[in-house]
DNA sequence: CCACCTTATGACACCGATGTCATGACATCG
DNA sequence: CGATGTCATGACATCGGTGTCATAAGGTGG
């Protein structure tokens, strides 16, 4: 790969000479700088980043680290992630301004972090980026003084800059959607207990609350079993429980996508139409799932590529040392996504 | 963050010792090694990448570009790609080998490619891996002398060497085994045209042939109308008429998971039971489909993760100029995934 | 006892760029 | 016409490491 020194020597001008071309940064006259690019040309210059950024000290590299699951220490089975639109969003704004991001993965093993971490050090990376599979707390090593870094989809105790999901603020604003078309008797029908539920349950019960709907503790129900052999009878109960009330759900909200698919496949096994016997909706626009099911599901978006946006964006903010008044964790609202597995009421 | 010469300047000695401790490439006197380690914890010393590489002229990066869509200029909408999968792949190899990944996202436009490229070369990647969103052939700019690539999920005419799913052994394997378990009349359901379609088609009629079956022409349609309002009846037709043969299927393979999601959907609509009426099969085994369907899906794994291994592998082959007697494409085969979708027929 | 080798260390140049400063050729101005 | 300014260019040091060579101290063998 040739350098400057074989450029300036084709080109029969100094080093510098050759420099002053690539940055334009002092006068060359048109005749040198002509010589100098057919120079580079016929011999393919590329600059060297490791030589540039000795001496400028700025990488141009951002760090991002994937794949971990904080507490425990096993190899977690990755689900199909769509957080993969969380690097896609960063990748976008990172683009722009000429970053190039490292992608570090634990492959599940939290205590790999510090390895990547001084991978990437070495690297001099401008800034560092950790992303987590699921909104969650976590707490990573501490970092050089002067290290910038943001959590995404997590954050931690010590107010590290964070972007996570609003979760109380989309399940409120898809029940507040529900009772705008109509539906008053809404079910829940949760996932595990974590803080997307906690807070999922809480945006339900807001949403209820606005619109002066009771709370019905009855229609909160867990149904994620975790696939076991029964979860489909073990939902089914649930779900006919509701429906033998006196005043039954007529729409039942899931923890996610993928539960909705499987309550679909519940209902429907059951002879129960979707919508027509009772309307389903999901969370997080799992697009593969949501728009792929048929009837179409509704669903509230989790907002990962604007999350990714929005991470890059501070960032750089952080990296360029602007002031940013915006509190720790940064909520992202998402949108509903209003398809056909839910029918209006009158 | 300091340099060897803080540290030489603290541990009282030339800089060159320092090296030779972070190396290990010279004798050290234990007393002097302990006063530079020393030096180094107490100063947080990081080595830099961009210095050491440039005497070394290794730079322990390998980049990676995804997100193309080749031929169009569009922005492609991804879909839950779980081509992540690959990306996962190649990091576990390539984390082993202590070589960091780079990567950049086209943004579905193909017209990036030669800056992203650029960027890469500016950090003398030591190896390129392209990483296609599906099976295809792709034509990719020239590189310079010397730069190794390698493609995932595509192939080119120059024969650069390429990682692809074995789709005509997988639908193949598929077939044999529904065969094995008793089914004689399989339909098959198929995507548009494309590469995969091609090779799927082919090994369903090889599996046929294998089995002394006879190949019927009218059991093979096309049942991907893009999610047009009236896919459902469509292919409620396609299916009805199979159904009014004589000798009508006992199951029907779909083109990917995906489109079998949507079968059981137009199935279970028209009072269908999945397996009970008819069998299911589909084909990628994308988990968060295939699993999470209720019943539980049979599929043919697209072996994406083991497609990034064996990249990752045969690139670092070629990086250290290790002979390879590989063809080109690489074809990687899957495994099927028997799930209650199918029920076997006596 | 001296030639020779091994061990432990340092001095110095170099990798490929860029910042600083110097320099020569003109142009401009009083 | 000489002082000053601008343009165009080059010499040289520098960024943070490592390769090469030199060197001093101590051990070994003939």
């Amino acid at each position: 790969m040739p350098t400057i020194y074989d450029i300036a020597k084709a080109a029969q001008v100094s080093p510098k000479t050759v420099s002053r071309v690539i940055n334009s940064d002092a006068p060359v006259r048109l005749e040198t700088r002509q010589q100098v690019e057919q120079a580079m040309n016929e011999l393919g210059y590329v600059p060297s980043k490791a030589a540039r950024s000795m001496r400028s000290n700025r990488s141009g590299i951002v760090g991002l680290i994937t794949g971990a699951v904080s507490q425990s220490s096993e190899i977690s089975e990755p689900h199909g992630l769509p957080d993969l639109f969380i690097v896609q969003g960063i990748q976008r704004v990172l683009a722009d301004e000429e970053i190039t991001l490292m992608i570090a993965d634990t492959g599940g093993l939290a205590k790999r972090i510090p390895t990547l971490i001084n991978t990437f050090l070495q690297y001099r990376v401008e800034g560092l980026i950790y992303v987590a599979d699921r909104h969650q707390r976590i707490s990573l090593p501490p970092l050089p003084q002067g290290q910038q870094m943001i959590l995404v989809n997590c954050f931690d105790e010590q107010g590290t800059p964070a972007i996570v999901p609003d979760d109380q603020k989309g399940q409120r604003d898809l029940v507040l959607t529900l009772i705008k078309e109509g539906h008053r008797r809404i079910a829940y029908l949760c996932l595990h207990e974590c803080i997307a539920t906690e807070l999922r349950i809480a945006g339900y019960q807001k949403a209820l609350e606005a619109a002066g709907l009771p709370f019905d503790l009855g229609l909160v129900q867990c149904g994620d079993f975790e696939r076991c052999e029964e979860e489909p009878q073990l939902q089914w109960q649930i779900i006919q429980s509701w429906l033998a009330l006196p005043d039954p759900p007529t729409v039942i909200c899931c923890g996610n996508d993928e539960m909705a698919m499987r309550i679909y496949g519940v209902l429907r096994t059951q002879g129960m139409a979707v919508p027509e016997a009772i309307s389903i909706a999901g969370y997080d626009n799992h697009r593969s799932i949501a728009e792929t099911l048929y009837p179409a599901l509704t669903t509230m978006e989790l907002p990962y590529e604007s999350m990714g946006i929005a991470a890059a964006q501070r960032l750089i903010q952080l990296i360029r040392n602007e002031p940013n008044e915006t509190p720790t964790p940064q909520r992202i609202r998402g949108d509903v996504f209003w398809r056909s597995s839910v029918i209006a009421r009158p």
